[in-house]
DNA sequence: ATTATCTATAGATCTATAGATAATGC
DNA sequence: ATTATCTATAGATCTATAGATAATGC
């Protein structure tokens, strides 16, 4: 691995275990082999670039995945609950990929507070009202309204849902193809799918992942 | 309010909004409208003592009312599936209750690592065993074995679920009762629990709701 | 005498820069 | 000449303590 990519490798899993403000340059050196002031020939703006950096790559592939779904929708026949299953497990498989587990970093508030977080904000909000579309029309369907959120609680709601992957891997579970189904069905109940089109739902999902990965 | 507590609201919602290591002792106290050094009169040990008095006082109430549950499900016959109701429900509140969102600290790796953690950590996994207990009880009943995490699984999901009401704070969305009932359901869904068990589990825990506050 | 604050500061970090050194590639 | 590291350090914090001061309660 070149300097950079290790500094950067190690310096996440630093900031995943002790935070930034309790992640000092010379911590991330020690760890990487080499002297503080070092860091700077990679890094020259220090932490915030690695932050930044990290950031940016976590701004969700899957944004691209729902430019994705929404185009094949548009050629083919995809039923709304399918759609959300696709957006769900892709989300999900980025989450756990994610090299140290770096899906924590944006929920920390000394993170939040920064000025490199924007990008990454504005962009988890397209996220959000990605899953608050896919969620509404999945409940539309529905015949029983009452217990359906508002579009914006349900855009929240489906993204905390998807989220709960990166605490589980903070927690040391692995995240089996059990738990992906069983956040993937949480989802669509959420929208008050019934079990029925949920396990429809599921099988169509496995056939066209494959095209959107 | 008296000082004491003062200083702690204060430390509470800087702690909340910037993490611990990124608040220094001079923000607190110029936020309190005091000098830096004069907070060690009433906290001797800084912030950390702070920090350990917050988590203490979070550590749940939730825990006593695990056991109101259990000893009033001996006495009368409550179904599994309305006992695990009641406790989502009265931690939910609990969570939407903490001052200044207290809840989101245990979840930041800087306060995970300090000494102070040890017995909120121990607390909480006493809490993730009764959901791992009620959530199998309830699953135990349910034909439909196959998307059943294991037990260790099913009490994490329960509490992510429910802790899901810590990220919503954050984002500003109020925890009205439909939230309260949507992750009700939701955590009696990963159960497998039906809707019409999910229905009546509502209406009893509504009745018992209020022998246990 | 006790309580609650203050001022001043020692000592410990931590970041980021300046300038030296060595190795590599043309 | 460029690249990658190093040593040394200025300057900016930040914590926690010592000792002074003022107000309160017996």
């Amino acid at each position: 691995m070149e300097p950079r990519e290790e500094i950067l490798d190690i310096a996440a899993s630093l900031f995943v275990d002790r935070g930034i403000a309790a992640t000092s340059t010379r911590d991330i050196a020690e760890a990487v082999g080499v002297r503080q002031a070092s860091l700077y020939y990679h890094y020259p703006c220090g932490k915030d670039e690695m932050l930044a950096e990290l950031l940016q790559r976590s701004i969700r592939p899957t944004l691209d995945k729902i430019e994705k779904i929404e185009l094949l929708s548009s050629q083919t026949d995809v039923a709304p609950e399918v759609q959300l299953y696709l957006l769900v497990i892709l989300d999900v498989r980025t989450l756990a990929k994610a090299p140290r587990n770096a899906g924590v970093l944006p929920g920390l508030p000394e993170v939040q507070r920064k000025d490199v977080f924007e990008p990454f904000g504005t962009a988890r909000e397209e996220l959000e009202a990605a899953y608050s579309r896919f969620g509404s029309r999945v409940a539309a369907a529905r015949p029983d309204r009452a217990m359906t959120p508002d579009s914006k609680q349900m855009g929240t709601l489906l993204l905390e849902q998807v989220e709960v992957v990166i605490r589980m891997r903070s927690e040391g579970h692995p995240i089996t193809a059990l738990v992906e189904a069983i956040i993937a069905a949480t989802c669509l109940r959420i929208c008050l799918a019934d079990q029925a089109s949920i396990d429809e739902a599921a099988t169509r999902a496995v056939d066209l992942i494959g095209s959107l990965e």
